[in-house]
DNA sequence: ATCTACACCTGACCGC
DNA sequence: TGCGGTCAGGTGTAGA
């Protein structure tokens, strides 16, 4: 469910409400939640207790909490979460009503609060993974470029300050898949999902399945700056959301839903054709499995696309 | 090496 | 009221 401006809002949420918190206590409720522990949830709860929250990170849609051990040393591992579509993270207090779907709890200490992970879909989990250096091309290595193995595979996201347009344009320049394709693979540029891929591409002008190799070195151009804009805005909103599973670590949900001009609009007049005196009524349509909603006047269908 | 299809889950909603 | 079908914002991976 969450893209990236609705995770770096939990995530600086985090960073604010539990960062220097230690761990007293963990209890995990669903091993499903555990991901790669859920074998051996006792491992899990054993590393973590114990150690203190230093920091709040996040690359696309993952975030992981750096710890220090017992001992007051950096722990070689982070705390990787992905909220996947249904996930939450709570700060709560002890005696507030157990969630329905609450899946682990970490307990803190010298405080009346706890982290709580809630997951309807169990879609997203959370996972202890070694750090290992992912220092850019050209820079010095630096604590802050460790990121847990299992997130290395992610290309920095729009927001990050080493974001590199340059190396998404070489990747839409091999391949002959359409341009939303290209923009929902995290490996190719992070933290873009359904909603703000349909978003960016409305503002762009563009077709979800045209051929990623075919934009001009000005289209490309457009659609990076649609994505960081989009972004940006959906973030200064506190992300979307379009019912009560999404809701920041307070419990309160965002209000860029009611700045979408794409996605979730079928059936609904394109407001930059109605701008200009016409009526174009915004589509949905089957791609990949799940809908993408497009004006059909301002992105038409291009040739060569199905 | 790429790329696609599917599995992983629960719940809301709609038409009958 | 119940039943079956459809839909939902993500990602890892099996297999083509």
């Amino acid at each position: 469910m969450p893209e990236l401006p609705e995770v770096e809002t939990v995530r600086a949420g985090v960073a604010e409400h539990v960062r220097g918190c230690i761990i007293r206590s963990v209890r995990v409720h669903d091993n499903r939640s555990l991901r790669r522990h859920n074998t051996d949830p006792e491992d899990f709860t054993l590393r973590l207790a114990g150690c203190r929250i230093t920091g709040a990170h996040r690359r696309g849609k993952y975030m992981w909490l750096t710890l220090d051990d017992a001992d007051g040393e950096p722990a070689p591992y982070a705390l990787v979460i992905h909220l996947g579509m249904s996930g939450q993270l709570l700060v709560k207090t002890n005696d507030f009503p157990v969630e329905k779907h609450l899946k682990v709890v970490l307990e803190l200490s010298e405080t009346n609060r706890q982290l709580r992970f809630v997951d309807q879909r169990i879609f997203g989990g959370m996972f202890l993974d070694e750090l290992v250096d992912d220092t850019p091309a050209g820079q010095h290595s630096a604590a802050r470029f460790l990121v847990p193995a299992s997130v290395k595979h992610i290309a920095r996201d729009p927001l990050d300050e080493f974001f590199d347009p340059g190396r998404v344009r070489t990747r839409f320049l091999r391949t002959a898949s359409g341009v939303k394709r290209l923009l929902l693979d995290q490996s190719v540029i992070s933290g873009v999902g359904n909603i703000y891929a349909d978003e960016a591409l409305w503002r762009a002008k563009l077709h979800y399945d045209r051929p990623a190799k075919t934009l001009s070195a000005a289209q490309f151009r457009a659609l990076m700056k649609a994505v960081q804009e989009v972004m940006g805005e959906a973030l200064a909103a506190g992300g979307t959301s379009f019912d009560a599973l999404y809701v920041n670590i307070n419990g309160q949900s965002g209000y860029f839903d009611r700045s979408l001009n794409a996605y979730s609009q079928a059936g609904a007049p394109c407001p930059r054709c109605l701008a200009a005196g016409r009526t174009s009524l915004i589509v949905r349509e089957p791609f990949m499995g799940r809908s993408s909603y497009r004006c059909p006047h301002c992105q038409r269908t291009p040739r060569g696309a199905r």
